[in-house]
DNA sequence: TTTAGTGTGTTGTTGTTGCAACAAATTTAC
DNA sequence: GTAAATTTGTTGCAACAACAACACACTAAA
């Protein structure tokens, strides 16, 4: 338990007492179960403990667009995301999870135990992560060709590397959701890209050769 | 200084005695100067007292998207985004900003003070409200079309509100900046959807007639 | 082993968007 | 109150991207 990024530093028994003090559930859910009702979803903030979840939305027209793949550690609930009447989380196998209510996040308790105050310190940590992470999606998408989408992700990807070269994270498919572009639009600017020299591919290999 | 959102619930006496004992840091800005240097950047979190300042990011073709727009109560700093080379905080009118170590957010001090637990809860609250902001502005920008881009922004904005018309916070021309598209395009739409009576416009005031 | 499902790669066509350029209106500065 | 700067509104044109449609590769299931 003292793996997970939102009890990072507090030890196993620390945990446990927390735990109770918090209330907090723990539930299991068949894979293709809902994880999320309205219900949980506005007072609660959860932890996948095993297992996979994928948080979906659903637009007008009934299309699903997986939003994130969850999976051990994975943090959801309102504060991270604010999950409307068109966002769900899915088991996408069995799943177990974590289920804490919002107070305890927010709020100290009397004891103003240790723990507390370093479990409050991760969920900013994590929230910290989250935001980071969507203004790298931002910055990607604010750009206006997908040529340059393509190339401030590529970038982002190797940024801090020493080697100007990555694996793809996601399916190619999935890339062109990720960027919010027509695949076959992508696909055809990946060609021009490599045909131009700026980048090699092998697969899921991308190398930058600028 | 109690109506700012890091300090919701704390007495003006606790907030200075808090603020001396962080070593917070106060500093004007004459209008068009840089808020933000590297060095304030990596170990500040700053708050807009006075006056207003935008967050504004240059691609290397020198187009200019403005990220935010700050204001009395904004905060910043690397937590809530990270600035690198390319954003900068630039004050628009003359302005008064609080500056602020992340130790002290991410650490309680032994004195355990009762104020200083309600700081970190706030700025929870903070960072809490800008992962939802930054997910309304991802929904927007995952539009593939101007269009869809409008619409889905002019959707947010009456969200919650019995009138389906509300002014524009942004001239048209931060707008376009604000989508990540071209003005000229832009207003073409604009008129498009004039034309068609989706939308009906009296300077900064639109109504949405669906 | 066959079949269904998904991912990849490609292309023609059409509609959309970015760009450049300009005039008119509005705001800001002096 | 006038000049300067910015914003708004327009347009033609060229470049681009979405869409649709298809073949092929690969994977997983029956």
């Amino acid at each position: 338990m003292d793996d997970l990024s939102m009890f990072k530093n507090i030890s196993n028994e620390e945990i446990e007492f927390m735990l109770k003090c918090f209330h907090a559930i723990r539930m299991t859910f068949k894979k293709e179960r809902t994880i999320i009702s309205s219900i949980i979803n506005s007072n609660y903030i959860g932890v996948i403990l095993s297992g996979t979840a994928h948080m979906v939305k659903y637009d007008y027209k009934g299309n699903r667009t997986i939003l994130e793949k969850l999976e051990r550690d994975s943090v959801f609930g309102n504060i991270f995301m604010s999950l409307g009447n068109d966002i769900s989380i899915t088991a996408s196998t069995d799943c177990e999870v974590l289920l804490i209510e919002y107070t305890h996040v927010y709020e100290q308790c009397r004891k103003n135990c240790r723990c507390h105050t370093i479990f409050t310190s991760n969920i900013l940590s994590l929230l910290s992560s989250k935001v980071s992470e969507l203004n790298d999606r931002l910055e990607v998408l604010s750009n206006r060709s997908i040529r340059d989408k393509l190339l401030s992700y590529f970038g982002l990807l190797v940024k801090g590397k020493s080697r100007r070269s990555f694996i793809l994270p996601f399916t190619y498919t999935e890339l062109a959701d990720y960027l919010s572009v027509d695949r076959s639009a992508m696909q055809r600017e990946l060609k021009n890209l490599k045909d131009e020299g700026f980048i090699t591919t092998n697969g899921k290999r991308i190398t930058l050769n600028y």
